[in-house]
DNA sequence: TATTGTTATACTCTATAACTATA
DNA sequence: TATAGTTATAGAGTATAACAATA
C-alpha cells in the first residue's frame, strides 16, 4: 500500500461545509440528460419571452413553417403532442394571426404560417439556431456520434 | 445539366403519404436532448409506478438516501426545486413514513430516510440504476466522453 | 371501425409573492 | 440582512374520457 498523507482534519467531517452532496444520480445517463436538455430549454425560454411564445408554440410554429398544408394530426404527432391538446393551441396561434387553417377532406385540417407566422418563425429560429450552435461549438466530443448516439436512446 | 428519370406521378407531390414531416427540430441539440430525456423518462415512470412515487420523488428520496442528515434546503438546491414546492413534497414522504426530519438550528431541517425509506430507496435505485444501463449499454460512443460533454452543457 | 377534431376536466410540476422565524 | 421554511395561489403542460363527424 502506498503511503497516505494524513488529510486536514476538519476534511475527515462530512458536511462539514453544509452545502455539497453526494449524488448517486450524477452517474445516471437519463438524470444528466435531463439536467443538460433543462439547461438548453432555460435558454430557449429567455430566447422565447421577447415573442410571447412558449417552446411548444415555437417548435410548432418551425414544424409547420417547415411543411405547409401539413395535417394537423400528423404535427402533434411528430411533436407528441395529443389531439386534446392541440386545439387550444392551435386556437392561440390562429387568434394571433400566426397560423391558419383549412379543411382536407371533412374531417382533417391543413396547418400553413400565415406571413406574420413565417416572420416570427424566422426570427426566432435564427435566435434558436444560433444559440444552439454556441452550446455545441464547445463540446469535446464529435457531433454526429452524439447525435447519433441521442436518436438510439429515442423509441 | 445531367439527365432524369421522370419519377412516377404520385411522387412529385410532397405529403403524399401524408405522415412523415421535415423537421428542422431535428438538427437542434436542445431538440434531441429533449426528447432522448423524455425517453428516459418515461421509462422511469414506469419503473416507479409500481411504487406509487414520482420521478422527483425518487430523485429526493435517493439524495436524502445518500446523505443522511443533510439539510432540507440543499437537496432543494441540488435538484433545483424551489422552496416553496419542498415543503409539500416532503409532506407527502413524511406522511408516507418514508423520510424523518429534525430541526438543526431553529431554522433549518436534517432529512434522513426511515428503515421503510431505505428498503423503498434500495428497490428503486435498482430497478432505476438497471434501466440506465441498458440504456447506456449499446451507445455507439463513448460513455465518459458523453457525460462531460453533457455535464458542459449544465451552467 | 378507426381516425380527426373538439370539449370538459383533472392532475402534476413549477412559479411567484407574502409571511414568520432565525442566523 | 440574508437564509429557511411555510402558506396560498396561479400558471404551464399534460392526461383521460366522452362526443360528433368523417374516412
Amino acid at each position: 500500500m502506498a503511503p497516505r498523507i494524513a488529510p486536514p482534519m476538519n476534511a475527515a467531517a462530512p458536511r462539514a461545509g453544509g452545502s455539497k452532496l453526494v449524488s448517486p444520480l450524477d452517474g445516471l445517463l437519463g438524470y444528466r440528460l435531463r439536467r443538460a436538455s433543462m439547461a438548453l430549454m432555460g435558454d430557449l425560454v429567455e430566447i422565447l419571452r421577447p415573442f410571447g411564445i412558449s417552446v411548444v408554440e415555437a417548435s410548432f410554429l418551425i414544424l409547420v413553417g417547415a411543411n405547409p398544408g401539413c395535417r394537423q394530426s400528423d404535427v402533434g404527432r411528430a411533436l407528441a403532442i395529443k389531439r386534446a391538446n392541440l386545439t387550444p393551441l392551435v386556437g392561440r396561434l390562429k387568434a394571433r394571426g400566426l397560423v391558419a387553417d383549412a379543411p382536407i377532406d371533412g374531417r382533417s385540417l391543413s396547418l400553413t404560417l400565415t406571413d406574420a407566422g413565417v416572420a416570427l418563425r424566422d426570427e426566432a429560429l435564427a435566435l434558436i439556431s444560433e444559440s444552439d450552435r454556441q452550446a455545441r461549438q464547445h463540446l469535446a466530443i464529435d457531433e454526429q456520434a452524439l447525435f447519433a448516439a441521442l436518436a438510439s436512446l429515442v423509441r
